[in-house]
DNA sequence: GCGGCCACTAATGTATACAGACTGCACTCA
DNA sequence: TGAGTGCAGTCTGTATACATTAGTGGCCGC
């Protein structure tokens, strides 16, 4: 698919979407920062009915709060609410391993999942592993995550799954490449890898509750990730996702 | 135009979203059945510009789906679907409990709930059970589910709890009137109402593992409700929400 | 000097007009 | 007779004008 042809046919709304999501992932919109439609018009070119529903998409998606007077202000989250999102993100993905091991998938629709595990493997092996690796790691480990959610056959699931994931930091990849920069990194990735098999086992055996588990423990790497990366501030850079952290001091 | 007094006060946007809801809630409109906007602004009488929101907010509350094409059509869910929207609502619940048990809910803070579990007890204590009882029954225990979720202190979480909440056939409350019909009537509410007060319990004794279990399985109650709803099938009219479930023919 | 009220401004809520895209049908040509 | 093309009707996407409300600042009265 070419990106011009796309950017060209995309619609109004979406093109709004995308400019205000960018600016407000990039700090360019404070969190807290109200935005009003005319400043949003203004920004991205269009007019006030696709602006307006792009807000209320970004709304929805939790990157902006409704004002109850009108309006919409730019979210703040804390260490906690990031923390607490990750932990959602863990227990439903643990929901849907053991979905997946409970209701028995098949042995044809574990193939890719296994797949993507032996691609991992590959990158994993590296040491140290190259920046185009972790950004290899991130693309496949990311599919690895869609691939294992879509195992759990239930809609209703994969829905709010992805919803919680929107969110840049709650997402399975959001801080994995904080790690690039830790020393800890090879190790923590070993560690990642080593979950993803273990996943894939559990479900193959029909073990629910170990796949639900290891899937609530392994999101828990991304929260030491993120400590880690806080803890030393010198690669925050990486993680424009934190540009909606509420700053201590306020 | 001259409506009534106490419905001019609300916007046509949160109008129209109501009025549609209803009807598809009602099964006015049938799960599957393709909305145009115009159509819409025939139902609800507001123009196109507020339908459009509701549409909107009604596809993110889950009773919508967008057709690609253009347009949405009322969601379809399978008994599947819907068994798995409890399963995912109990273990959102489960893990709101955790918190609120790791975390150590003040004494102060659980009075309330406390509260709220008397005012229950009091309900179920008569045998049998008048369905003006059953009707204050459902308020109370939606009530009591609102605390609990609240004492999680964490807004993400209670963000998607309600989120999951929003369709009908997923709340806490969904099939509590399903009962009333079932000759098994007194003994779940009983059951369920120890639920409640083993979830205190466990979250006052800091139990978080317990707190997250019985929550699980407090959830089940709601999926064995309408499992004996559908069979005998008697008493569904008491459930509109099942106006969205396919109908197993099609 | 302080507090309350009024008026003005600006932003949101709503309606509608216009343009482009898609669907379905009919007609024509091979 | 079948398939393709063109046209019409209708729908969604977008822009903009109008209405309404909330917020703010200044002025007047106490």
């Amino acid at each position: 698919m070419s990106e011009r042809d796309s950017e060209r046919s995309i619609s109004q709304t979406v093109r709004a979407q995308l400019a205000l999501r960018d600016m407000i992932l990039s700090g360019q919109l404070r969190p807290g920062e109200r935005i009003s439609e005319l400043q949003a018009v203004e920004i991205t070119n269009v007019s006030r009915t696709p602006v307006r529903l792009a807000l209320v998409r970004l709304e929805d998606e939790g990157l902006l709060q409704a004002i109850p007077s009108g309006g919409f202000m730019v979210k703040a989250f804390t260490e906690r609410d990031i923390l607490d999102s990750i932990e959602l993100r863990g227990t439903l993905e643990g929901l849907a391993a053991r979905f997946a091991a409970e209701r028995g998938a098949s042995a044809r629709s574990l193939e890719p999942l296994k797949e993507c595990l032996a691609d991992l493997d590959q990158l994993v092996r590296q040491d140290p592993v190259s920046v185009e690796a972790f950004s290899a790691y991130v693309t496949m480990n990311a599919r690895f995550h869609a691939l294992l959610t879509e195992l759990s056959a239930s809609p209703p699931l994969i829905r709010q799954i992805d919803r919680v994931s929107a969110l840049p930091f709650a997402s399975p990849s959001g801080f994995v490449m904080a790690q690039s920069a830790l020393p800890e990194a090879h190790q923590i990735l070993l560690i990642g890898q080593d979950h993803h098999r273990i996943v894939v086992d559990a479900i193959e055996n029909r073990e629910g509750a170990r796949a639900e588990a290891i899937m609530r423990e392994h999101s828990r790497l991304a929260a030491r990730n993120l400590r880690l990366a806080l803890r030393n501030r010198t690669h925050l850079d990486l993680l424009p996702a934190l540009a909606l952290l509420q700053s201590p001091a306020e």
